[in-house]
RNA sequence: GCCGAUGUAGCUCAGUUGGCCAGAGCAGCUGAUUUGUAAUCAGCUGGUCGGGGGUUCGAAUCCCUCCAUCGGCUCCA
């Protein structure tokens, strides 16, 4: 007999061998049904496992990351039978579970395209009526491989000749049988809804040099109503999809003759950004920043001597000459290069550290075609940059004020849920990096400090640091739950010693300055892009283009709506009139789709009284208020959702 | 850049296997209507069917090529 100890602290005997499944069964059929994995002395493993000795036992359901995970794995199983059935001759490369859902990775003889996709769920439906069990053998590694060369399939051997003898288990579900270490659901019948998402092409291993296999994503629950309720929220997404707001509220546009992924910002979309550049340049001049202006391309010199031409050079535009002089320009791919020159222009001394220079400074870079996103992903974008320049005494202090900028935008925005991604070296590979151990030592810890004064959630990644110095970079969450990654603040100790960077010390020597980059936003750009998704259009008051429009009934109050309008204008409200010859339903429907946040409308009654009859986006009648009556209310609003002391 | 898909009016989309002058709704313009909280009615304008080349008696439709967009991969200073 063996013990088994459940999470509640209650021990149970059963029979040596018994497996996880029949455990949950002794409890309840009802935990035996709901559940995909089990947590046998913390390791996660297929409910048929049998379990050998005394352990503790944790059962997976729906809920838990990882009976999602045994379930979407098992699901990408499924789809492997089902693609092995229809497409005789498929090889298999990789089919984990993700985030939201499964893919699977093939080399088919034939094309899958995105119409065949429906053919394949109906298979795999069918299969999974079968209610397959998932059966685990253990193999040897020579038996492994003598399997998948016999079957031709050169991927799984690849597979296996890394992985070590004695670890190799196989899974079979029906007639397929794959090479996999676990765990899995106990049948393919608990699958009930399946959808088949898109196909794709991904390099094997993730390797541009390797072959392209197609990729096959989808997802899969439980439960009919989960799938529904999946779709919803993918619609919901789509809803919200910055390209589509920003055509239908007119922010910006692209042209195929100005050329792919270059944005053109509308006269409402720049008033917004305009703002966004307002609300921050006030901010940072609270904080001792000063903004200057550098010019938007720079001697291909000044990057081979910042060390950017070396890394980055074949991802700018190609450098420009100067048929005369022999010289060489680049697009200014990013603004630090710049504003090291600006610091050197005069000698520093310790007094006046820490320097701050500010700038939104807009930079080119040649993205991959392939990679070009809307407003997320672009060629020319307005970074809100600023470089510190600092003494060592100062770095955690001069970080921690970044960091408190960074949370006061998201405060102010209502990005609630963020985390923070600290990016160190790769531990086992430092030739990627430049400049001294100590000095990388000394920066990663500033910030690890700086992120727990602060009180971030943060995750460390090792190998995800900047090739000249550790960063953290801030992951907001949006209002349907996606995750973006906006602000970022890094450390660099690479390029004052480049540049030859200096101050004069109280000692009367020459010191080095660290310097720190940031930028709260990331970009402007893709700022914008996530404030879109975010909001679904609904921006916060005083980020809103129009903040009102005026509603005349008829063409007979016109002239009192044009008084309206100048009256809120003259009073710091941005009112807009519609005067078109439409019935008022048709104004108000109008202008509520372009998510205006109030619409005044005014008639008789209001004229003769001198009011307005206040509608608040989304909220319907409000009743009517007088002009300064509603100013005020707009200004409290206003003032309530930037903190007034960020008030133009 | 790579794999796959797509590109028809300002926007959203119809246009069977190649065949009269390429269509609709919305937007725009003109007129009628003078409107009280999410679409008033009528008429009109608008397209080198992404660009270029080819096949054909004939191309939005078939082929080649370039461009752009979409879904991924790779990349992201």
């Amino acid at each position: 007999m063996i013990k088994i100890t459940f999470p509640d602290g209650s021990v149970r005997e059963y029979a040596k061998g018994t497996t996880a499944f029949q455990v949950a069964e002794s409890i309840s059929p009802r935990l035996a049904a709901d559940s995909l994995a089990a947590a046998v002395n913390g390791a996660t493993v297929d409910l048929l496992r049998p379990i050998e000795e005394d352990a503790s036992i944790k059962f997976y359901k729906w809920d838990d990351a990882e009976g999602k995970h045994a379930f979407w794995h098992t699901s990408s199983h499924l789809l492997a039978e089902a693609l092995e059935a229809l497409y005789p001759g498929i090889k298999f490369g990789i089919g984990p579970a993700i985030e939201q859902g499964f893919y699977y990775d093939v080399d088919s003889p034939s094309p899958i395209l995105e119409s065949d996709l429906p053919k394949i769920e109906a298979k795999m439906v069918e299969l999974a009526r079968n209610k397959e069990p998932l059966v685990r053998t253990e193999v040897s590694k020579a038996e492994a491989l003598k399997t998948f060369t016999e079957k031709g399939d050169e991927y799984k051997c690849e597979l296996i000749r890394d992985l070590e003898d004695g670890t190799i288990s196989f899974y079979t579900n029906g007639t397929f049988t794959d090479l996999c270490r676990g765990p899995h659901i106990p049948n393919t019948g608990l699958i009930k809804a399946i959808k088949l998402t898109s196909v794709a092409g991904a390099y094997w291993r993730g390797d541009e040099h390797n072959k392209m296999l197609t990729r096959i994503y989808g997802v899969s629950f439980p439960k009919k109503s989960m799938l529904d309720e999946y779709l919803t929220v993918l619609e919901e997404a789509k809803k919200r999809d910055h390209r589509k707001l920003g055509k239908e509220l007119e922010l910006f546009t692209f042209s195929q003759r100005v050329g792919a992924g270059l944005p053109l910002w509308l006269p409402k979309g720049a008033e917004l950004r305009d703002r966004l550049e307002r609300f921050l340049r006030k901010i940072q001049k609270d904080y001792g920043y000063q903004q200057v202006i550098t010019p938007p391309i720079g001697n291909k010199d000044l990057y081979v001597t910042s060390g950017h031409y070396a890394k980055y050079g074949k991802d700018s535009f190609q450098p420009i000459h100067t048929p005369f002089e022999g010289e060489e320009y680049l697009l200014k791919p990013m603004n630090c290069p710049h504003h090291c020159e600006i610091y050197r222009s005069k000698p520093h001394s310790y007094k006046d550290l820490p320097v701050r220079l500010a700038e939104f400074g807009t930079v080119c870079r040649y993205e991959q075609s392939g990679e070009l996103h809307g407003l997320t992903r672009v060629r020319a974008f307005t970074q809100d940059d600023a470089h510190m320049f600092v003494r060592p005494d100062q770095l955690l202090e001069e970080f921690e004020k970044v960091i408190d900028i960074v949370l006061y935008i998201f405060k102010t925005l209502k990005f609630d849920k963020y985390t923070a991604q600290i990016s160190l070296r790769d531990k086992n590979d430092r030739s990627k990096y430049i400049g001294s151990d100590e000095n990388w030592e000394k920066a990663e810890q500033a910030i690890i400090k700086a992120a727990n004064d602060k009180g971030l959630n943060t995750v460390i990644e090792y190998g995800e640091a900047a090739f000249y110095g550790p960063k953290l970079d801030f992951m907001v969450k949006d209002a349907i739950g996606r995750s973006w990654q906006l602000g970022t603040i890094q450390v660099d100790y690479n390029l004052p010693e480049r540049f030859d960077l200096t101050y004069k010390g109280a000692d009367d020597k020459l010191h080095r300055p660290i310097m720190i980059h940031r930028a709260p936003f990331g970009s402007m750009e893709r700022f914008v892009a996530v404030l879109l998704e975010h909001t679904a259009g609904k921006f916060p008051l005083w980020l809103s283009p129009d903040q009102a429009v005026v509603l005349p009934i008829s063409e007979k109050f016109n002239d009192y709506a044009a008084e309206v309008a100048a009256y809120l204008n003259k009073h710091d409200v941005r009112a807009q009139i519609d005067d078109r010859n439409e019935k008022i339903g048709r104004k108000i429907r109008d202008n509520e789709l372009k998510r205006i946040p109030y619409l005044l409308i005014v008639g008789e009654k209001e004229a003769a009284e001198h009011t307005v009859s206040v509608r608040a986006q989304g909220e319907g009648d409000k009743g009517s208020m007088t002009l300064d009556a509603y100013c005020d209310y707009m200004h409290a609003l206003v003032q309530g959702e930037i903190g007034a002391e960020y008030m133009q």
